[in-house]
Formats: structure tokens, sequence, C-alpha cells
RNA sequence: CGGGACGUGGCGCAGCCAGGUAGCGCACCUGCUUUGGGAGCAGGGGGUCGGGAGUUCAAAUCUCCCCGUCCCGACCA
């Protein structure tokens, strides 16, 4: 391939908006262009590490048995309403109607097809079955960022796994999990497992793939002792009790804070209360219905504990008004005591705790010397706080670290939701209907890519792993019009082809400079250099991306050179 | 959806406050010189100033409405 015909327009300026590194190297090495908020175009280098990444994951994916769909996009609204997603995806579904009037989706995930196609299926003696497929899914996201990280149609593999009974479950999950493993690496990402919260698909096990990263939007919190992982959203630490001083015979003592109405202006208040040593009573609606979310003072909520803890689907902090008209204060002295006609459900770190400060559900009054578990209707404890860089982990007991991180895949049991809901049985070896159970795995491929990006690059531009990169060897002709050097050129690339390796000849009539700048920028792994001068002094120059290391080859030794490199990095 | 910023050739920006000829750098085309780290000179092409109304003799500039884009928060591969 030759440089000069290709479509690849560099840039020498980033576009204004972008943010993530990714997103402004794969714009400024002509790899994507933006069509509108979420919507890329592929460009030919895009689309080669696309395509490359794509190979890896369905080599994997074929390496455990998986078989390979390709569903449609588009899907009836019927399907949707047999397992009762039509109403429950909301506006994250795009809609639209066909010219008969029939309701129709594009599709964010397939559950639901690939369950419609296993109905023809009616033998355990088929099972398990993984099936997967690389399709573009349509998320009408709220907003879509940084370039290829978070967008609202891209190309996922995912796949469905069905089997008879729950080990058979956990084999096929398994089998994901490594495969998972193999293509990260392969992917040169240093992607952690990680426990996570399995958010509106529904399910039980639930483990996303992170590449730690900046350009990420999770938590997840680690543990470099034990090698205990999990996000946020889900992750727990051990803390240390705290003493609390002889519990008080009589009720809670009311006492006024003028002014006050935060945590932090109570503990520094004279006859406050140190912020482990207030509860936080937040009120928020679940599904509609007034609820208070206890914590101690010094604790964070994550909104999705409270959510899988509940099985709330809809849940928002309430709004002041109803604050006021349900506790007849405003927030900075609500509390819980006393309050029994609302749900209460509280963090276990309150658990046993005394001489408790908290908000009297009156502007500018606390009470103080609240026993919790005494003088508080707690319905229900669960795990809710946000745990913090440095405590214990809840394993071995070190201290966790705290990551901001890409999640680059997802894989989760799912259960038997979706082939109850589509009456789908199987007859086991006693002729008796089995309903099978699924597990559901995905990658997102544009993310993977550019979390790719996002990790293999510098200040010159992108440099990509041998095993994605759109090509392997970039010849660059120092002097276009030099005969000696094009024709060399000409030859090597032409034998490096003939061995296997994905070389482009950058035969541009531009100046040196800019041809060594370009192919940094756009990353490719290894350059060999020819121009009249090594031409003449019979060495040419080789130079690692990577690395930044330069030698001298002799020509007839270069493409054995570079072969070999190609092969040890693929 | 809440908060903030922005929209001027392909990309990066100035001009707007104080209304009057659309400008700069990169990229692009032609020619000459140049060519081992983003060349120089000369000539040239390309812009509904996001859209629509309004004010005005006159709007990129002022007013109103709409649209779009990005960033921070609630959602997910």
């Amino acid at each position: 391939m030759r440089w000069s015909q290709l479509f690849i327009p560099t840039l020498r300026d980033a576009p204004g908006d972008a943010e993530a590194a990714s997103h402004k190297l794969l714009v400024r090495g002509g790899y994507i262009r933006q069509l509108q908020s979420g919507h890329y175009s592929l460009l030919p280098l895009g689309l080669r590490v696309h395509e490359k990444i794509t190979s890896i994951i369905r080599e994997e994916m074929n390496r455990i048995g998986g078989q390979e769909f390709l569903l449609p996009c588009m899907h009836p609204a019927t399907v949707w309403r047999t397992s009762g997603r039509w109403d429950a995806m909301g506006d994250e579904m795009f809609r639209l109607v066909d010219r008969k009037g029939a309701e129709q989706a594009l599709g964010m995930t397939h559950e639901e097809i690939f369950s419609t196609v296993f109905a023809e299926i009616g033998s355990y003696r088929a099972l398990p079955q993984i099936w997967y497929q690389f399709q573009i899914k349509f998320r009408d996201e709220p907003r879509p960022k940084a370039g290829l990280l978070r967008v609202r149609e891209f190309t996922m593999k995912d796949s469905y796994s069905f089997d008879v009974d729950e080990a058979g479950l956990d084999a096929s999950f398994d089998a994901h999990q490594h495969a998972y493993v193999r293509i990260y690496e392969r992917l040169g990402l240093d992607a952690v497992a990680v426990e996570a919260s399995s958010g509106n698909m529904g399910g039980s096990d639930s483990v996303e793939f992170m590449v730690a990263s900046p350009a990420g939007e999770d938590d997840i919190a680690r543990c470099d002792g034990c090698g205990y992982a999990a996000n946020i959203e889900r992750a727990t630490s051990t803390i240390s009790d705290i003493a609390d001083p002889p519990t008080a015979d009589d009720a809670p003592v009311r006492f006024p804070t003028p002014g006050v109405r935060t945590i932090a202006q109570l503990a520094e208040m004279d006859g406050g209360a140190p912020a482990d040593r207030q509860i936080k009573t937040l009120v928020m609606v679940l599904d509609g219905r007034l609820t208070l979310v206890l914590l101690r003072g010094d604790h964070n909520l994550v909104e999705q504990k409270l959510v899988d803890a509940t099985g709330a689907i809809d849940v928002a902090p309430a709004e002041a008004d109803a604050i006021h008209a349900a506790l007849g204060a405003h927030p900075g002295s609500l509390g819980a005591v006393g309050v029994t006609d609302l749900d209460i459900i509280a963090d276990p770190a309150l658990r046993g705790r005394t001489a408790m400060t908290t908000g009297a559900n009156e502007d500018d009054f606390h009470v103080g010397g609240v026993d919790v578990e005494r003088d508080i209707a707690v319905g229900r404890w669960a795990d809710l706080r946000e745990v913090k860089a440095g405590e214990a982990c809840p394993e071995c007991g070190q201290p966790l670290l705290i990551e901001r991180a890409i999640e680059v895949g997802h894989i989760f049991k799912l259960g038997r939701k979706y082939t109850e809901a589509f009456g789908i049985t199987v007859l086991d070896e006693n002729s008796e209907a089995r309903v099978p159970i699924m597990g559901c795995y995905g990658i997102g491929v544009g993310r993977a890519l550019a979390a790719v990006v996002e990790t293999h690059h510098d200040e010159q531009g992108i440099s990509w792993p041998v095993s994605v990169a759109p090509f392997h060897v970039v010849i660059t002709v120092v002097k276009a019009e030099h005969r000696e050097s094009m024709q060399m050129a000409e030859r090597l690339a032409d034998d490096l082809s003939h061995a296997g390796v994905e070389v482009v000849l950058d035969d541009r009539d531009a100046r040196p400079g800019v041809k060594f700048a370009d192919a940094e920028l756009v990353g490719i792994p290894f350059r060999l250099t020819i121009g009249p001068n090594g031409v003449e002094a019979g060495e040419l120059e080789l130079v690692v991306r990577s690395t930044g290391e330069k030698r001298g080859v002799a020509p007839d030794q270069a493409v054995a050179a570079l072969v070999e490199l190609v092969d040890t990095h693929r």
C-alpha cells in the first residue's frame, strides 16, 4: 500500500472540543471523523484496527465453542414487549414506526432476538450453546462523550450462553471469563476483572473488565495484597469500630443549631459532633416512594447500591418541597428519629451506634444522644456507603486503592428471565420440561479500540501494539525522487508483504520530517527509513515506535529483521 | 435532565464589547528552489459567519427564538 494513495487525513491540531487522549489522537491520526454527537465514521485506518480487534475477539470466541450469528438490528416492538423491556428501556431505546404503522426498535442488546431463535431448540442434548455476533447497537445515551469511549451507535460483540442448569451456566461463564482475559492480553490491554452490579439487564454474578485510565467513567476499588477488585458501585471495605460513649437512658436531646446546614458545619460547631458521630439523612424517591436513607456522617451514598438493595428502577434525590412536606424541615436539619410513616433504610456502619447526632426535622435544630437501634425505626439494613481509598480490604485488610477505569467488557449471569418470558423449555433426560438458563457477555469494539489508544500513546501520537496496528511496518522514503531509494523501498515492501508483514510505503513527495511525524502520530510499530545516505552506506535505519530504539540494518537483512520483530510482538 | 462553556473555509483561532471591505496560522492547488525531523519564495482556490425572525440605511457584531457541539453530575460495552 502506498501512503500517497491512502486516505489518511492527519491533522496538526486536534478539534478544539476533544479532551480525551484517544479522541484527539484518533481524529488527528485520520482514524475517525464525527458525524454528530455519539456517531463516528471509521476511516480506512480506523476500520483496519477495528477489524483486527474483531478478529481477535472472534478467534477467542470460537476457541470456547462460540458460534457466530448476525441478527437484525431493527426489531419489532412485540418482541420487546414480550420481555417487558419495551417500557423498561425507556428513552435509551431508539424507536420508530414503519409505513404500516408497526412500532420498531433499534436493538440496544439482543437477548430477546437470540431467545426467539433459541426457541427452536427442544432438547437438552443440544446444550450448552454459546452464540455470538458482532452487531451495531443503538443506545440513545444521555451524554455521549470522549470520542469512541461513549457513543450512541457502536459495534458490540455480544454473546449469550444457554444451559440446562446452574452448573452449566457456571461453566459457560468461566469459559467467557477466560476468553476475555485472553482477548485483553492480545489487545495489549491490562484489564482487571472486578465485581460489578448488573444494572438493568437483570442477573446475578456480574464481572466487569476494567482498564485503568483517567479517561474512564468508573471508579474501582482494588487491593494489591490479595487481588480483590470491585466496581465502586459494589465495593465494600472493613472499617474500624468507633467507641461510643455509654448509652444514656433518656431519650434523644434536642438542641438549637442555628444556621447549621451541613455535616461539616455541625462538626465544627461548639457542642456539635464529629462527622463519624453524626447520622446523615438523605431523602430519596424510589419508584415514586419517599424513603429515608441513613449513612454515617462521613460516608457517601452509592445510588447503585440503593438500586441493587431495593430493586427499585427509578432512584433520585427528593425535591426540597416534597421533603419539607414529609418531614417538616429542609435538608440540613433532617433526621429519622421518630419517623414511622416512611421507609427507612440504613447502612450497617450505623448498626449499634449510640450517642449519635442527627437533624431534628425542625429547621435549625438537631438531636443528640441518639441510639440508632433504639430511637430509629430502621426497616432495612443494607450496604450503601462508598468505599474510600485507604480503607481496609474486606478480604485481607490491606489498604484499598481507588482507580479510574474504562469498562471494556462485562459478563454476567442472566438467569431465566428471558427464557421464561419467551416460554422456552427443553426436555431433559427424564423427558421433563426445563427452562434453560442464560448468560450474557459483551465487549464494545470501538471502546476497546479507544482504550488501547488511551493506554498506548505519547506526546508524538499513538503507539499501537503489533496485534492491532493498522500496519506493522512503514517504509519511509526520505526523498521520493531518489530513484535507488524508491526501488529499494518497493522491493522490500514487496518482500515484506510476501512474508506476511503488513507494510505501508510512504512514497509521498514531502519532507522527511513530515513523514516521520505522521508515522509516529499514526502509530505504526516499526519504521524502516530509506534515503540516499542509507542506500549509499548500505545501512538503513529501523525504528521501534514504542521504545524509540533505533538500529542500523543492511538492506538484505531488513526483511528478516522486521519479520522477526513483528512475529515476536504479535 | 440539572449546571457551565462554545458555534466564523477541512483543522486551530482572531474579529463581536464600540454595527460599515470577513482575516490569520495549518492544510489544499500551480510554479521555482529545497529534501535524514513538521521548508522558503511567488501566485491561487475555497466561508449561507449554526438556523430563523427582529432592530437598523447597514448585522459575524445588537435583541429574541430555535438547533447543534463540548465539559461536570444522574446511566452503560
